[in-house]
DNA sequence: CCCCGCTCTGAAAACGTTTTAACTTCCCCT
DNA sequence: AGGGGAAGTTAAAACGTTTTCAGAGCGGGG
């Protein structure tokens, strides 16, 4: 670094232009790298920038330019983990392409998307992810229509993870996991250690994610020849508040069940805690199954068996997909599989009337 | 929304103007809100910028405006709980106050944290975090250095979380926790459950953060009469990975201790498990104490006593006094406490050449 | 010897906004 | 009635780049 930095405001390309004796025409040559310039000149700029510790202002490259690379992921909260895993997949496969990742937070509030989404279109998003389930209401329909609209006209895109698009007509892609099916395979376990009697907790109708999961667990149920009644869905909502308080609730109550599958790991960490502080043992009392397969999941008491969805992908599936076909391939829906990781909250139910031997 | 929104390209404020019958001097004036319009074509200019789905364009903004209200955190993943809550604790704070919180992760090299704060420099932050701990070496002073500077002679503020100021004469902010009390009081809270044979799991020399919780650890030691000698160390480094394979080893001796002070939560996870894969249990066997209690440290097996560093408060903070005194008061050094909470992982030492009475 | 074309460089326009300075009106005061 | 503001509005400059267009220098082929 040169000894006469800039003492007062940015430096700018005009005063590289003057060091290196060049026009600024030149020195944008240079430093965009998008023209050629004799190696003599081209040194004697680069050295010229490198003496004022000069940096380029994004603003002014990205007026001129039309836009910038920048893709935004929306999502509930950083401190998810699961959310966390799909915004570092994101982050990764942006930096990878040299493009700039801006997350925003909403806390769940439709408002605070609606305008995170706006300040996205007023920074010339090129690439807008919502991730995360969500009631599909009217006003959830209308809302998304509007976005994807904009983005399009504005000639950015619109990706949707884990959340249904409005209409085929729209223009936005949807990437998900296949939640029926993971949640099928997950109830299936539990059948097959010969659980008949299971709960599922933590269903939240409208949600689409959860929906699907509750879909999943009945067909999985159905398909072992149980009758519809035999689902019993605890329609808690999310979070490891709501499925400690609902687990707590549902043992106060004569037990009609052996094993429960949660809505997600979060759930199942409330479920457990609940169901170690009413005296019982998870799996010898009680199985229970999470969802998400979330880094700590393995962690729990006891460790939990669960689905993996693998997260990290999901955010890279998404800018990956969005960005590859350069044609409006919009509308287009993409399934991402998931798989089963068994650890110890399973076992099979203890014999009616009696404790299991050891 | 207009039947005639804008096909091709964004609509500016020019088109805005001339739907209205106003100039763009008045648009502007209108949206901006930095000027006072009589409401009728206050009413117009509202009305035009509606019907035409107007965005306005934050690049024109920021270059006319010489930058903009944005705030950058830069931490080593999002996915690791504490830097997650710092992140969103900044991310509050931003938003709060109108800001834009761009948060970049470095996978804790030190090449890409430079490129980002270079890109930071680009974009204009006014406020730039630089959050977790590292190793000092002249390398890193030499960096830390570079950039307080450069983004002082732009306007712009620095403030490190949880890592070292280079000297006392470089124009960064710096707020941590106070690591060394945290751990002191944690290391007594075993010393008063009659453990005398503790192990610090987790020691990384050169980082700040993690030298200051071996400090207090061995503070407590020696504030209880013990002499340097029963201080013992290992320096596996942060991780549960770390965490996991340091425990295996130091259950493969024979058994000097009686109790282990983890680095942080991950750590303690990895030791935890470990130590339930060698047969043994906590804490009837083995106490077992961690830091940062992460939000997922109660469903631990057992549930975790640990130190409380309030991370998203420490985000919170970082901006507040930062964003707080609009005068330089540079080179502070702000310290926040933490607390102990307590779980189930500590319980009185076993009692030597017999098991403990239930 | 002249002209063409190529390479290198510079002047200026453009990007979309904010803001300053100036210019009308119109009203009120003397 | 005339002058001084105040209020409302506009034209134009400025922000820092990229890019187009054109000019200058120069070597080679006819």
């Amino acid at each position: 670094m040169g000894s006469d930095m800039a003492s007062k405001g940015r430096v700018t390309i005009r005063e590289v232009a003057e060091r290196a004796g060049v026009s600024v025409a030149t020195v944008s040559r240079v430093l965009s790298g998008n023209y050629p310039v004799p190696p003599a000149t081209r040194a004697r700029v680069l050295r010229a920038a490198r003496d004022l510790d000069y940096v380029a202002n994004a603003h002014a490259r990205a007026l001129v330019g039309g836009g910038r690379k920048m893709v935004a992921v929306v999502l509930r909260q950083v401190t998810s983990p699961f959310y966390a895993q799909v915004a570092e997949g994101v982050e990764a496969e942006a930096a990878a392409r040299g493009w700039l990742c801006l997350v925003g937070t909403t806390g769940g509030d439709p408002a605070r998307e609606l305008e995170f989404v706006q300040l996205m279109r007023e920074e010339g998003a090129r690439l807008v992810i919502l991730v995360g389930g969500v009631v599909e209401d009217d006003a959830y329909r209308e809302r998304v229509a509007h976005y994807a609209q904009a983005l399009d006209a504005a000639g950015a895109r619109l990706v949707l993870c884990g959340r249904p698009a409005p209409d085929p007509g729209i223009p936005a892609l949807v990437v998900e996991f296949d939640n029926e099916a993971g949640a099928r395979a997950i109830t299936a376990h539990l059948l097959s250690a010969g659980h008949r009697r299971i709960v599922f907790l933590g269903g939240l109708p409208g949600n689409t994610a959860l929906d699907a999961r509750v879909a999943g667990y009945r067909a999985a149920l159905a398909e072992h020849g149980l009758p519809a009644e035999a689902a019993q869905v605890v329609d808690c909502g999310l979070g490891r508040a709501a499925g400690h308080r609902a687990m707590t609730e549902l043992l106060k109550n004569t037990r009609e069940f052996t094993a429960v599958v949660a809505g997600d790991d979060m759930v199942a960490a409330g479920a457990l805690r609940a169901i170690t502080d009413a005296g019982l043992r998870v799996p010898h009392d009680l199985s229970v199954v999470g969802y998400n397969d979330i880094p700590l999941a393995e962690d729990f008491n006891p460790p939990l068996t669960t689905v993996r969805t693998p997260a990290e992908e999901l955010g890279r599936a998404a800018v990956r997909i969005a960005l590859r076909d350069p044609d409006h391939t919009a509308g287009t829906h993409h399934l991402l599989g998931t798989h089963i990781v068994v650890r110890d909250s399973v076992q099979p139910p203890p014999t009616d009337g009696g404790p299991t031997p050891a």
